[in-house]
RNA sequence: GGAGAGGUGGCUGAGUGGUUGAAAGCGCUCCCCUGCUAAGGGAGUAUAGGGUAAUCCCCUAUCGAGGGUUCGAAUCCCUCUCUCUCCGCCA
């Protein structure tokens, strides 16, 4: 959620920076239902005001035993008309929720303008695609007994896949050793939550109410819904504290399962493990002060970086552009990982600084200790790393002329084995 | 799933429908006192919205959440939710 108070001062500025985001600010409306509200709301504070001293009168001459009729009779009208006003002010409050709700986040200055992903700026890149003296095969001709498409269609539907053996097992070593690392290399501290969730939190990190159909609802009175990414339950353990600036930053790290209802993606990324109903995810969530979010940005990219640094995959950073970026970021950085198969860079993490976009609708706080003001975190968060992604990755880029895949140095500890699928 | 008891400030814990945003204690901050320490004395110590350029000041709201009764609700009524205890079931 924006700054209401920025809305009121910087409207020239919000709608521009809103504008490289190709989205068109309603100005008008907005300064309607603000002016209308402002109105409303200092009337019936007023009002309620002057009700509130009506009432202590009464209590004091009760007290006394004197006649109170009539100051009842004025209290009385005052609360019919209070009623009255209160409904109305509700409704336009509600109003100007939905709408704040739907406004996307400002996009920081250096973000690169553009339409779409193909205007992405590339940053850096790290290691090179390898030569191979044979033709590639994909993820699934490697290893197409041990992710079984059928099996997947079978229990539940299309998008969604069985991994068996050493594919199974891989992705287990994998998850450990990322987590591992993030724990003891760059002081995240682990947590373990629920992978349903409620609408509180899904409109707290910005799911809800514009992305509901990206969300596996579950059917049941609660509203509840499968998480679609760890940052939800994760971030949400910020969400109405107030913390104290010597416990910050807050860095956690979090496996999950997530469950994506990809609507919109038919036919996109069909085969194979690329695009999943249900996909295992490490992912990074920093809470930092105001001041510390752009160098925290670089820090948990780097975090991210250095996962696939020690897994010897060839990747690039991209900015992504104006038009590309999330709803709830300030800046992105997605990391893509050379998938020798399609000869293309592809998504395996994304870090994004959201500053206070999320803090305000989480009323995420913190305070110097002895200092009255609170003051909104920064939340950040980033996948280190997707792992059905690092899987394929993996398997396609380790791949041997004799069909077998050899296990990256830093994996070898927690797979005990040198080679697979051999 | 059955039965019962509860959710009050950073914590503990009072609270007969009427200056209670909330006693008291603890903790914390500042000041005073004391050679230092300990003890003692004093003051302060929730969050949000609005009025405002303003973190001073003023108004409003908030005692799990949402409704209701009332001139007035932490206090009465209803619904929901969460926690705890006992029984049952279960990994």
């Amino acid at each position: 959620m924006l700054d209401p108070k920025r809305l009121r001062k910087d409207t020239d500025f919000v709608i521009d920076n809103l504008k490289r985001r190709g989205y068109v600010f309603d100005i008008d409306t907005w300064t309607k239902l603000e002016t209308k509200r402002k109105d409303l709301q200092s009337k019936n504070e007023t009002q309620q005001s002057q009700l509130n001293d009506i009432s202590k009168e009464i209590g004091l001459a009760k007290k006394d035993g004197k006649d109170i009729s009539s100051l009842q009779d004025k209290a009385s009208n005052l609360t019919q008309e209070i009623k009255e006003q209160t409904k109305i002010l509700d409704e336009l409050l509600r109003a100007i929720e939905e709408f704040t709700l739907s406004i996307p986040n400002l996009i920081d200055i250096d973000v690169p303008d553009g339409k779409d992903e193909t205007d992405n700026l590339e940053i850096r890149k790290h290691g090179s695609p390898k030569e191979f003296t044979f033709i590639v095969k994909d993820h699934l001709e490697i290893a197409d007994k041990e992710i079984d498409m059928e099996a997947g269609v079978k229990i539940t539907g299309s998008r969604f896949k069985v991994f068996k053996n050493e594919i199974a097992q891989l992705q287990r070593a994998l998850i450990s050793f990322m987590v591992d690392t993030h724990v003891s290399e760059n002081g995240y501290e682990e947590v373990y939550v629920p992978y349903i969730v409620n609408k509180d939190s899904l409109l707290g990190t910005g799911q809800l109410p514009k992305f509901e159909e990206d969300l596996f609802k579950l059917d049941n009175k609660n509203e509840f819904y499968l998480t679609s990414t760890a940052e939800v339950p994760v971030t949400n353990l910020l969400r109405e504290e107030i913390f104290d600036s010597v416990s910050l930053p807050i860095k956690y790290v979090c496996h999950t399962p997530c469950f994506r209802s990809e609507a919109g993606s038919y036919g996109k990324d069909t085969r194979g493990i690329m695009r999943l109903h249900q996909f295992e995810k490490v992912e990074l969530v920093q809470a930092v002060e105001a001041s510390d979010s752009e160098e925290a940005l670089e820090e948990l990219t780097g975090h991210a970086e250095s996962i696939l640094k020690k897994l010897d995959l060839p990747y690039r950073v991209v900015s992504l552009c104006s038009g590309d970026i999330g709803f709830s970021a300030a800046k992105t950085y997605d990391l893509e990982v050379w998938v020798p198969s399609q000869n293309a860079y592809r998504e395996i993490s994304s870090c994004s600084n959201f500053r206070d976009f999320q803090a305000r609708r989480l009323k995420a706080r913190w305070k110097r200790s002895g200092d009255k003001n609170t003051e909104l975190l920064h939340t950040l968060n980033g996948s280190g790393l997707a792992l059905s992604r690092t899987v394929l990755a993996i398997l396609e880029n380790f791949q041997e002329s004799d069909g077998s895949v050899s296990v990256p140095d830093a994996l070898r500890g927690y797979l005990n084995k040198d080679s697979i699928l051999g």
